[in-house]
RNA sequence: AGUCUCGUAGCUCAGCUGGUUAGAGCACUACACUGAUAAUGUAGGGGUCGGCGGUUCAAGUCCGCCCGAGACUACCA
């Protein structure tokens, strides 16, 4: 016959390893894809991690988000591919590299060749893929990593190059300045990411000028001269004195009111009007300045009089021209020093008025091309440069300043500590105040960014890139959004609905040497262009390069630097063109996976088109603009299609005082420690019951224990007392299922609960919220099934015969269990497929090896009883109260009593509650309920009005009619239920109130003690009888022979034989309750004699010492 | 700096479209149970629902401001 399994106590690590070897010797997870129809996908992407860094804890975290809700689906019926992907170009690999060779980017090509260095990226690449794929195998997450898609491989490189041909086709893709984040010192520019690095921002003290531009008086500015006779100035505030040369208009707010000001220049003393914003003045003027009269100032005073003429808001100063203000270079052609509006103008500080160059700010260079503002360059053959050079030295057009180092970080500091070292931007502000150009110099503190290799201040520059045209998809990515169903939804319809409105164009040069190749060749000019599509076309190319240019050359085994670079192409007027430099940026990438890792349009064209866009992907919030952001991109751009349907992204794994992990702070939670300790199970359903995913997850390791315990604990101990029983019983569920009709309530109320719960776990699934669903199920482990279903139905599975009620016993325990194993098989993967096949093996009642191979249950809606629901509610909370009084009065529960006094105020509580007595009763031992009707007129009632029905009609009356009728009497209310009708007057005005405005409940019984229980009043009945006494003492002498029984290590189903003393508290206890006892203690004899070799002494209620003697019969 | 999220018991979290003694689990205390026992049950203490103001008959729930935490974006004259 064969036995559920027992063991001797729960061990999930173990569960753990055996479960993953009966995955793996039975290819579990293949057959969990195989055995699904192709017809009937659910398409998942795997974002690739990089190999390059450890697996941490919130790779976890991240990875059970993914794997419950394809396994989920897969439970669903349908086939969920899972190929997994290896994210293997970016920064951190060439910095890792460098660290680890001990080298710089300035020793690449010098100490070490391109060749080299790539092939130290291609072997690092994948340095901890052993921990990655440890960590994937322990936490029972099910993902293809045979055949994996690798970012650096050529395949996945071509469709990327497809890719970025299709965008070279649709006029998406351009080459243009933009202003980064440039080192001078190190000659390159820096990422974003490199700018985060921890000490790069650093306070400066520079020197600020408010500089004052001189506006062109014409019919535009007309407006401004009235009223005095000065020329007018736009005062513009810079900390970065050196961009003024380069200036090529001022910005400002459309709404923000700016003054003009009749002054003098503080440094000239020559009259002036000058324009700033109203809520600056007091930055530049000292309030009694504005009593003085102008006429009196003269040359020197220290107090500058001041008086604002006129006030306008800024959008009426726009196109107002004003002079260059530093007129060594001029722009080539175009409409540049006039004043544009710009959303980022604020008042904060400086003048309100923005002094702008477009090639040394990036909202300068944004606000300049959205107004066709042209820039200041030099020529330097064909190409336009700024005024500054790679080196960050002024160009000589800049005559006195020529070759002067813009920043004085950049000079030798043997030069710096020189006495008569002046900074350049001293120099420019001494000329300016000379010049009746200044009208404010000091010295201004604030932080600015650093070069993290140098350590010297960067310059955001102007740099030659390739871009794509994301800003003509704005309008279609936004709408396409909009169908994707984000969790939390806010992170889509705000954060990233947001973001898509105001997308720039997508900078996707980088000026590295280990990533994808730009797929461009150009003419030395630039006027000719190709962009590589695909392998075959650039044989074809090369062929043609080849046979026009008298070369040699093949395509490269190897798509990277520097192979590639060697590759020159000849253009279609016959030139030779050369491949751009730059790499691609890696977001590209990963963004490009749903073709690139199928090879798309090269090979799969089938299984691509079965395969987008995604039904579901899930990465950490930060991917936002990252993944998720290029996934849609791409697909909006190439496909007009979105990349993914629905989206979970979820938050980060703090510490458990909140703070963020991090290896410097001793606080990161080793995920290998945690899942060998704990077992992945614990974890991952910690992960998932304590706080929705998206939400930072405190993460605490007495909250695993706690998970374990309670849950896991609870459902184990559930499981083992159902094998217990049912190995003795060799109950193998051969019966035929007992109809429900004929089980008894609570089976049938389990069943209902059961189906109710499976009906609501599958919708949260369906809904992408793990965490309402873990809840669920723990909930009905843990309070109802555990504790009130197995808890009160014991004496069913231990009485002895082998009858329908107990088959049907069996049979409802073992369906909640083998249901529960499904609902939770998503989360908790090992124990659910534990529980499964230990019940399953035995019954053989499902043709599956593995609960991930069964089907998730359906509900079956006919068993959902929310009326036995509500009973059983109606149980638990009677049976509750009535333990509160016993507990109040202190009379234990072993003590049978008479009845409980149930006020009945109508006839459905009644029925139900009669449904449901016997369980009552027993739980609480008591013999019966006294139903006290209504009619009888003891019942106090009490009334209250119902909120909710009256607050909409009464309104403002609504606390008048409160106190009203709160003091109706007893009289009121019978009144009130019999007519259902009730006319009250509120301040003179009469409103008719139905039986549905009020709530009343019973309050008291008078006579009685009551405990309450929102709309549940119960009453105990404590008088006590000899026959009650008798009984209480015969559970009594049950539970401690039970005791001792336990202490001599009896089997279940050993019979004794007993003896005890002839005490007189026990007398009438063994003779009325001889049957009873022997019954509960498989006793074939108890003898009560004077004399006699005891073998125990127990103490009964009232401290008496009683002497037993049981033995073996 | 901007945008978004969050702020409920010592801790982790519920609280539906506003409706009148604010809930659960953990922890703590006491008691009970003892044929699920390294389990279980019952009871109890503990909250100005971050602060202030507003809307409303009624606000933990809606609005505004402020404080605090976090994330993202930007780095600014």
């Amino acid at each position: 016959m064969a036995k559920y399994r027992e063991t001797k106590s729960l061990n999930l690590p173990d569960i753990d390893s055996e479960i993953l070897a009966f995955w793996e010797d039975n290819k579990v997870f293949e057959k969990s894809v195989s055995e699904r129809s192709e017809d009937n996908g659910f398409v998942f992407y795997e974002g690739p991690p990089s190999a390059n860094g450890k697996p941490g804890i919130h790779h976890v975290m991240a990875r059970t988000v993914k794997d419950l809700f394809c396994r989920f689906h897969t439970m669903q019926g349908q086939r969920v591919e899972r190929k997994g992907g290896w994210d293997t170009h970016g920064l951190p690999i060439e910095l890792s590299v460098e660290k680890e060779l001990g080298i710089t980017k300035e020793d690449i090509g010098d100490k070490i060749t391109v060749e080299e260095y790539n092939q130290a990226c291609r072997t690092t690449v994948m340095r901890f893929k052993d921990q990655w794929d440890d960590i994937t195998r322990k936490m029972g997450y099910w993902v293809d990593l045979d055949n994996p898609y690798i970012t650096f491989e050529n395949n996945y490189i071509e469709t990327v190059w497809w890719l970025l041909r299709k965008l070279y086709d649709k006029d998406l893709l351009y080459k243009g300045y933009t202003v980064q984040p440039y080192s001078p010192a190190a000659g390159t520019g820096l990422s974003s990411h490199e700018l985060n690095l921890p000490g790069t921002y650093k306070d400066v003290k520079d020197l600020s000028v408010t500089a004052q531009f001189k506006l062109v008086r014409d019919e535009k500015s007309e407006f401004l001269y009235e009223g005095h006779n000065n020329d007018v100035y736009f005062l513009a505030w810079t900390t970065t004195p050196w961009t003024l040369p380069s200036n090529c208009a001022v910005a400002l707010g459309a709404n923000i009111d700016y003054v003009l000001i009749d002054t003098f220049n503080p440094y000239t003393h020559e009259a002036v009007s000058v324009i700033l914003a109203k809520d600056l003045v007091p930055k530049y003027f000292k309030q009694e300045a504005a009593e003085l009269s102008l006429e009196d100032y003269k040359a020197g005073d220290k107090l500058i009089p001041y008086s604002v003429v006129q006030m306008h808001k800024g959008s009426l100063l726009e196109g107002i021209h004003y002079e260059q203000l530093m007129p060594y270079v001029q722009p080539e052609e175009g409409d540049a020093f006039r004043a544009i509006l710009g959303d980022f103008v604020s008042t904060e500080d400086g003048t309100g008025i923005v002094h702008t160059a477009s090639v040394f700010g990036s909202d300068d260079y944004r606000v300049c091309q959205a107004n066709n503002v042209p820039s200041i360059l030099v020529k330097r053959g064909k190409i336009w440069e700024p005024l500054v050079d790679k080196q960050g030295r002024f160009v000589e057009e800049m005559g006195e300043f020529g070759g002067f180092y813009v920043r004085e970080e950049f000079y030798d500091d043997e030069i710096r500590q020189k006495e008569e070292f002046e900074s350049t931007d001293l120099k420019i502000a001494v000329k300016l105040k000379k010049e009746n150009k200044a009208f404010k110099v000091e010295k201004y503190v604030h932080s600015y960014p650093h070069c993290w290799r140098t350590d010297k201040p960067v310059l955001y520059y102007p740099l030659d890139s390739w871009f794509i045209r994301a800003s003509a998809m704005r309008e279609r990515m936004a709408e396409l959004n909009k169908s994707i169903n984000w969790k939390p939804s806010h992170t889509g319809t705000g954060r990233f609905q947001v973001w898509l409105e105001n997308l720039l164009d997508w900078n996707l040069s980088r000026s590295r040497f280990w990533g994808i190749p730009l797929p461009i060749w150009r003419t030395e000019d630039g006027s000719e262009a190709k962009c590589i599509g695909s392998i075959e076309q650039l044989e074809q190319e090369i062929e043609k390069a080849n046979r026009e240019l008298g070369l040699d050359q093949e395509v490269p085994s190897d798509l990277h630097k520097p192979y590639i670079d060697r590759v020159t192409l000849v253009s279609e007027s016959g030139k030779q063109m050369i491949r751009e430099a730059d790499l691609i940026d890696v977001w590209f990438d990963s963004g490009s996976m749903p073709y690139a890792q199928w090879h798309y349009p090269f090979e799969n064209e089938e299984v691509f088109r079965n395969n987008f866009p995604a039904d579901f992907i899930a990465e950490g919030v930060d991917q936002t603009r990252g993944w998720f952001y290029t996934l849609h991109a791409i697909a909006t751009m190439v496909f007009d299609s979105v990349a993914f349907k629905n989206v979970v992204s979820n938050g980060l794994v703090l510490d458990k005082n909140g703070q963020k992990m991090s290896k410097r702070l001793g606080n990161a939670i080793d995920p290998f420690d945690t899942i060998n300790n704990y077992g992945a199970d614990a974890t991952r359903w910690y992960m998932m019951s304590n706080a929705n995913p998206w939400d930072n997850l405190k993460f605490d390791l007495d909250g695993i224990d706690e998970v374990k315990r309670k849950f896991f604990g609870t459902l184990y101990n559930s499981y083992s007392f159902f094998a217990l029983y049912a190995n003795i019983d060799g109950f193998e569920y051969k019966e035929e299922k007992i109809p429900l009709s004929d089980r008894s309530e609570i089976d049938r109320w389990i069943i209902s609960l059961l189906n109710s719960l499976t009906k609501d776990v599958e919708a949260d699934y369906k809904d992408y919220e793990p965490t309402r669903a873990a809840r669920k199920i723990q909930n009905f482990v843990e309070s109802q099934l555990s504790n009130w279903y197995v808890r009160l139905n014991r004496r069913r599975f231990w009485k002895s015969d082998y009858s329908s009620d107990k088959i049907a016993a069996y049979q409802t325990l073992y369906d909640c269990l083998l249901v529960v194993s499904k609902l939770m098989a998503p989360i908790a993967p090992f124990f659910a497929d534990w529980l499964y096949r230990n019940l399953n093996d035995v019954s053989a009642k499902e043709n599956h090896i593995s609960v991930h191979l069964a089907h998730f249950p359906d509900a079956e809606h006919e068993y959902i009883d929310k009326d036995l629901e509500q009973r059983m509610d109606y149980a638990q909370r009677i049976s509750s109260l009535v333990l509160s009084l016993r507990k109040k009065e202190k009379i234990r529960v072993r003590q049978p009593l008479t009845k409980i006094l149930l006020p009945i105020l109508d006839d459905k509580f009644e029925d139900q509650v009669k449904a449901v007595e016997d369980l009552i009763l027993h739980e609480v031992n008591v013999k019966e309920i006294e139903y006290i009707k209504d009619a009888s007129g003891i019942i106090k009632k009490k009334i209250k009005p119902n909120f909710k029905t009256l607050g909409k009609r009464l309104g403002k009356h609504m606390k008048e009619a409160s106190s009203k009728i709160a003091g109706f009497s007893q009289e009121d209310i019978a009144a009130v239920e019999k007519t259902g009708a009730y006319t009250i007057e509120l301040s003179g005005e009469s409103f008719d109130l139905a039986l549905v405005d009020f709530e009343i409940s019973a309050e008291e019984i008078p006579g009685w003690q009551v405990a309450q229980d929102g709309d549940v009043t119960v009453a105990l009945d404590i008088h006590m009888t000899e026959e009650l006494k008798a009984e209480g003492m015969a559970r009594e002498l049950i539970n401690r022979i039970q005791g001792i029984r336990r202490d001599m290590d009896l089997e279940v189903t050993d019979k004794i034989m007993i003896t005890a003393d002839r005490h007189e508290v026990i007398i009438k206890a063994v003779q009325d309750y001889q049957d009873y006892i022997k019954t509960e203690v498989l006793a074939e004899e108890i003898t009560l004699s004077e004399d006699f070799t005891n073998s125990h002494t127990v103490e009964l209620p009232g401290e008496i010492q009683l002497n037993i003697n049981v033995s073996k019969a």
